[in-house]
DNA sequence: CCCGTTTGTGTACAGTTGTGCACTTTATAC
DNA sequence: GTATAAAGTGCACAACTGTACACAAACGGG
């Protein structure tokens, strides 16, 4: 009946409640529902603080959806930017390039996780952030194919057209990943290697590819 | 004479109630959140009838949801099966059949709109009846290409990652028209330029493609 | 016409939601 | 130290949620 129970009083979670309510969010998503079905509610008492504590730190749960975003895409951004450094695409790079970012992306489960429920299934805002990063992706992978010798000659818009089909089809492969159990190590690497060979043989019609219409349309 | 409570008993939707449930989750999913954030509540103030009446046709939520899912996909299951009755694939039937297809996306948008989210956003059960009418959809697709002369030394694996590119982009590019506003002609046209020519690229590579693995991995 | 079955209505209730407010605790700067 | 700001707590409350229940109206077959 005391109040004093030595184990009741949380530990010094003083400071680290922010980082807690964005992994509480993450969790539950995981395991649960999608972000946008969330409440305010559940994700404090996931993270173990009371309601009103959540307001110290987001003005309210679409802040926290953001910065959640924003989290999720940061490194993401980092890493495709090293894999972009390396010499020009041929076989063995399209390989290894696949294997960085599944690997990444299951290191960062939950993240993809939360992204993909909100590709389509978001606030408005959320969706627009997420498709406005992804067509990032198109823009730069459309600007190294163009350094390739056989496609000087394809256009402007096919090039974003081609960059498309490569980005759509790994983000649909990723996603389908995400549905797999989180250790079913056989499961993953067969998207794994359904990627590379898609990948490959996008590339292939791509050599065939002529822009024979003029620039315009 | 009959009884004269005033404002008691509602007008004559007896037997139409069903209907406008369904029609009301559609459209607030189409304005509003995704399906999985409706409560029962407000489909029913919608729907222009009383909470309790909802159990009249539905045990709960996810049931008119499943409801709602087949309805989606039975009439386009059969207006796939009429595409498919064409002749070989050649390049103005890639035209057409995206032509059929994006036109019946546009005059079903709600539908759509409701699969869209809920293929990744929604509960594992609706995630899971949703992912096997596409997988459906793919390996007609690849039954379809096996009949191509030039693919007999194809092994069905990779017809299947074939078919399963095809289908993921014309997916990922629907899901993005949906996105536009309903009265952008030109972007969604544009949507359809691409996608006839993300699938004729894609043509080229599969032509160029060989199975040189043995029959199995 | 009457009577049983569907379908829709009204009321009720306990649980959950977001958030305002006053409070205590903790950290930091001087 | 002590003052001040930041972070976390507790309580309150109105709005909304799903659903149980009893009743009223509409329908359809005899």
């Amino acid at each position: 009946m005391s109040r004093e129970t030595p184990t009741r009083g949380r530990r010094p979670k003083r400071g680290r409640t922010r980082q807690a309510l964005m992994d509480a969010a993450l969790d539950l998503v995981a395991k649960k529902a999608p972000f946008s079905s969330l409440s305010l509610r559940e994700v404090t008492k996931r993270a173990g603080v009371v309601p009103t504590a959540f307001y110290r730190h987001f003005p309210d749960m679409s802040a926290l959806g953001l910065t959640l975003l924003d989290e999720s895409f940061r490194t993401l951004r980092q890493m495709m930017r090293e894999v972009r450094q390396q010499e020009l695409p041929n076989e063995r790079m399209i390989r290894g390039s696949m294997e960085t970012f599944f690997n990444y992306v299951r290191n960062n489960r939950t993240h993809f996780l939360f992204v993909s429920k909100e590709l389509y299934g978001g606030s408005a805002t959320m969706r627009q952030a997420i498709r406005r990063e992804i067509r990032l992706f198109v823009s730069e992978l459309a600007m190294d194919m163009a350094r390739f010798p056989f496609l000087v000659r394809v256009n402007a818009e096919d090039l974003q057209m081609m960059a498309t089909l490569v980005v759509n089809s790994v983000v649909a492969l990723t996603q389908e990943m995400l549905e797999l159990d989180e250790d079913d190590e056989a499961g993953q690497h067969e998207m794994l290697i359904m990627a590379e060979k898609q990948v490959r043989l996008i590339y292939f019609g791509v050599a065939q590819w002529r822009s024979d219409t003029p620039p315009r349309t």
